[in-house]
RNA sequence: GGGCGAGUAGCUCAGGUGGUCAGAGCGCACGGCUCACAUCCGUGAGGUCGGGGGUUCGAGUCCCUCCUCGCCCACCA
């Protein structure tokens, strides 16, 4: 018997089938999809990876689910697209090359910025390819033919259309405001992008204020002369963490209603250092529990300071250099280094016995997200988008159900957020990135924004312009990419049809950065939200639950993985092993797992392909032809592709994984298959037929339902059954289609689940009582009205459960119980098992000790249940239920009484 | 300081709208090279569903409270 299963290896090896099905699978074009006007499409925008970055797990989570349900709506028909793209990463991508120049030992300002920019393009291209690389290896069946890339001058034009835009709007301005100041980068941050990380041991520095007044008017000894504050009478004390920042002090701060301070409230201070006179004002941001319950007011270096000198005033002084040493507004400190300078003035402070305490005090100082450089909150004059409009529009969406975000319990953080945004600050004093399309006019100061880089000032005709340094925020760019990747601004076929577009599928640790602001974009430039869906997974973690990283080694590569498992393994484990918006750990015992089924799937196909040569018979429900076995098997089936489907369109992906793995092995491996040997190798021609035809046509619909999960190895199977003939006219198993849920047959379930429990019984009691298996063993089944049943199924039964033919014997009558047999009851059905030379007397005591305890227990439950309250009070259907039990526990309880006395058991 | 999530068999986790929901995989124990598969087959043991209180005829499943862990947001200088 020269079987087509001989071809294929006894255990499944990922490596030789993946990637070719892969360049298959793109050659072919079944990526990109056919633009159908009569059909509603399936649209994803990929979250651009950085361009320069390497696989890492959250890729792997992020294609997985999202290629799950690309492949899923592309099997149901649905024009299905799936846009990739990486994205530029601006400060990140900039942050790596100037590492890579430091090992040089140079600078970007030392190589300027057409050669620094040249070199971030070189990079680009010797890195740029891997991370798509990589996102084929896990079978991404995204439509490479319209990759996009955020430096694209496709997507350029539409950053700078929507500058432009917001700019003609007034929702884009430039102005002077405290921004977030990365002194290590040179630039400036938005508030995302600053991280307070661990608090760590700081100091809390209590320092004394002069006051102007009672017969002093201010230092008459210079600053450091020990003498400065020589003749004040009155101080106020303020504390402080940043002590270097007091240069840039305009005033001090205490509560409206602190009784302490309120004579000194409309006194003047004269400022440390400097001696400049600041006023002591009243203002209801102070806390009157922190410190002294007065606060230095520095509206240049910190964000409350600078609303209470707003309302009240007070001049803004920056005492900074961009490179965070002081500059001249700081007096004798100016040069220094702000570390440095917060050292000597600490030390002059005490000099002057200005210093009243030092207290340690825990506090989280904001850092870069990208350098983790402490962040000074600075005055600096640069670009914002006024957010506060955009995001009532974004919330209102949301709330009217135009978009929905799954799992429901971020809306809540989505509103907060938004509710709460402030101007986004979106220059950028980097180089690598889209620059602001904004011209200077030399002579008369004119901004010029436009769409085409002008050559004139668009006010007096100067052609003295210069361009911003500046670039852009690089999530102002990505903020576009729903539309951008689909041609935007142009009314492009693609925009018109594919947008907006389906399910924005992204982790939820940027939902801030990128999904917000997706939507307030997308609102202010096409009128449309940008997509109907937030999914949002979780992190991937180690086995322990930590975070993986690179610094502590416990990253696991997916590539490594995939070399290891396979794709297919991976993938099932992360869809399976999450639920949305919860982080999962990734172990890789459970990859191994996910590896095996794939590997029983294999040899469950190997096994139907083997006996594919012959007549098939394509089943039916409605064929009365058909087993016991067939019709269970069947109807099984479609309730699975029924829950399967409901499932998937409830976004329950791993749910719908277990199913399809739960009936794969257990129903159709550990039972079908098992069943299906008897008329194959034993059976009529016709059981043949009828038996392959049910083998394939379930094969056949598991291959479908497991694609979009392991999309490699049911391609490769499917392949197989294709070139076998045996299945419907599909060019792949990737745009075959989805399975239909057909009928179901209640009654053959049932019949055949007692058929299961029984033989499950049977084998159980071979094991208890340690029948070797070699040896057949002789039963007597009472089966009361379902002898009918019984009989027609005695071979499976002498089969499976290992029986003694010649000794199995049928009836329907309980009584009488023949002697020296053991009483196993399965229902109705009761089984009686002449063990008595086998039989360990003593073990079967216990096991019908055990047995009758844990009967009268729940017959007692049950009874104290029904005589309750619960009687009258519960549905009729479910009293009824549970009566039906209480008569089934006690029949067993008066057999197991029974076989007791007979035992002679005491 | 707010908000959120998690705490269910040794481990990792599932458990719409309260009534076979007490489950799966791994691990463990025992028995099997049964002609698709030892990346396997068969059988089994293991849980007062974090603690306490409440609602209800009935609660992992709803409410309150507490404990432990994790995350997010926030202007305590």
């Amino acid at each position: 018997m020269a079987s087509r299963a001989m071809e294929l290896p006894k255990t499944f090896n990922p490596q030789e089938i993946e990637e070719p099905i892969y360049r298959w699978w793109e050659e072919r074009g079944f990526f990109t999809p056919r633009i159908d006007w009569s059909r509603k499409p399936f649209v994803i925008a990929m979250p651009p990876p950085n361009v320069t970055g390497e696989l890492h797990m959250g890729h792997a989570m992020f294609v997985t689910l999202e290629d799950l349900m690309i492949r899923y709506h592309r099997m149901r028909g649905d024009p299905t697209l799936w846009v990739p793209g990486t994205d530029h990463a601006g400060i990140a991508t900039q942050v790596m090359v100037e590492r890579e120049l430091a090992r040089e030992g140079l600078t970007r300002q030392q190589l300027g910025r057409e050669k620094f920019l040249e070199r971030v393009w070189a990079w680009k291209e010797k890195y740029g390819g891997t991370i798509t690389r990589q996102l084929r290896r896990l079978g991404a069946s995204c439509d490479w033919t319209r990759e996009r890339f955020t430096m694209d001058p496709e997507h350029s034009r539409a950053v700078r259309e929507a500058f432009v835009r917001l700019y003609e709007r007034g929702l884009i301005y430039r102005a002077e405001y405290l921004i977030n100041w990365c002194p290590r980068c040179g630039t400036a941050l938005s508030d995302l992008e600053v991280e307070r990380e661990e608090e760590e041991e700081g100091l809390l520095y209590y320092i004394r204020y002069p006051l102007v007044g009672d017969g002093w008017e201010g230092p008459a000894a210079p600053w450091g002369s020990g003498r400065w504050a020589e003749g004040a009478r009155a101080f106020i004390t303020v504390a402080t963490t940043r002590p270097e920042t007091l240069l840039g002090d305009t005033g001090v701060a205490v509560h409206p209603e602190d009784a302490r301070y309120a004579a000194l409230v409309g006194r003047t201070a004269v400022l440390p250092a400097l001696g400049r006179r600041i006023p002591v004002l009243a203002d209801p941001a102070v806390d009157r529990d922190f410190g002294t319950g007065a606060v230095k007011v520095t509206p240049g270096h910190d964000p409350i300071d600078y609303e209470i000198g707003e309302r009240h005033g007070l001049p803004r002084i920056n005492v900074m250099n961009p490179d965070a040493t002081l500059n001249e507004n700081a007096g004798p400190y100016a040069g220094m280094d702000r570390f440095r300078a917060r050292e000597a003035l600490v030390a002059d402070l005490e000099r002057e016995g200005l210093l009243e305490r030092v207290e340690p005090h825990r506090y989280a100082p904001g850092r870069c997200q990208r350098c983790d450089t402490i962040v000074e909150p600075m005055l600096s004059l640069q670009w914002f988008v006024n957010a506060k409009p955009l995001a009532e529009e974004a919330i209102r969406v949301v709330k009217e159900g135009k978009i929905r975000i799954l799992p429901e319990r971020f809306e809540k953080d989505y509103f907060r957020w938004l509710e709460n945004i402030r101007p986004w600050c979106i220059s950028r004093q980097l180089w690598w990135g889209h620059r602001i399309p904004a011209w200077y006019c030399d002579d008369c100061g004119h901004i010029t924004v436009a769409r085409e880089d002008p050559t004139a000032c668009a006010r007096c005709g100067s052609p003295r312009i210069r361009q911003d340094e500046d670039v852009l925020d690089t999530w102002f760019s990505s903020a576009l990419w729903p539309f951008s990747i689909l041609g935007w601004p142009d009314d492009t076929e693609d925009l018109r049809y594919f947008y907006p577009t389906t399910v924005m599928e992204t982790g939820y640790d940027i939902l801030f950065f990128w999904v917000a602001r997706m939507v307030m974009m997308g609102l202010a430039m096409t009128g449309e939200v940008p997509f109907r869906i937030v999914y949002l997974h979780g992190l991937v973690r180690d086995e322990k639950g930590e975070k993986m990283s690179k610094t502590k080694g416990n990253v696991i590569d997916p590539l490594v993985v995939i070399r290891d498992y396979g794709a297919d393994a991976l993938r099932f484990t992360l869809a399976t092993g999450s639920t949305p918006g919860n982080d999962m750990r990734l172990s890789l015992q459970r990859v191994a797992g996910s590896r095996n089924f794939a590997n029983k799937l294999w040899n469950a196909a190997r096994f139907v392909l083997s006996q594919i040569p012959g007549p098939i018979a394509r089943p039916s429900l409605e064929d009365p032809g058909l087993t016991l076995p067939d019709r269970w098997i069947l109807s099984r089936y479609h309730r699975t592709v029924a829950a399967v489907t409901e499932a998937l369109e409830g976004f329950d992906f791993g749910e719908a994984g277990r199913l399809i793995y739960e009936f794969t092995w257990d129903a159709f491996c550990d039972w079908y298959i098992e069943i299906a040997k008897e008329p194959l190798y034993r059976g009529s021609e016709a059981d043949r037929a009828r038996t392959r035809g049910v083998l394939v046509y379930v094969l056949d619909g598991i291959l479908r339902l497991l694609h979009p999960y392991m999309p490699f190895i049911t391609e490769a199977l499917w392949g197989y059954l294709r070139r076998a003939g045996v299945t419907d006219g599909a060019e792949g198993l990737i745009v075959a289609a989805w399975p239909t849920p057909g009928p179901v047959d209640p009654a053959a379930e049932a019949d055949m689940q007692l058929l299961i429990e029984v033989i499950r019984t049977l084998r159980n009691a071979r094991e208890t009582y340690r029948v070797p298996s070699a040896q057949r063993l002789a039963a007597v089944l009472a089966v009361g009205d379902k002898r009918p049943l019984f009989e027609a199924h005695r071979s499976l039964l002498v089969s499976l459960a290992r029986l003694d033919p010649e000794r199995l014997v049928l009836r329907e009558a309980a009584e009488p119980v023949p002697e020296n047999a053991l009483i196993y009851p399965v229902g109705e059905v009761r089984i009686y098992l002449p063990l008595a030379g086998l039989v360990d007397l003593e073990a079967e005591r216990a096991r019908l000790a055990r047995e009758l305890a844990d009967l009268e227990a729940r017959i007692a439950r049950t009874e104290r249940l029904l005589t309750s309250e619960f009687a009258v009070r519960a549905p009729a259907s479910v009293v009824e239920k549970e009566r039906r039990k209480l008569e089934e526990l006690k029949a067993r309880r008066d057999q197991l009484r029974a076989e007791w006395e007979r035992l002679g058991l005491r």
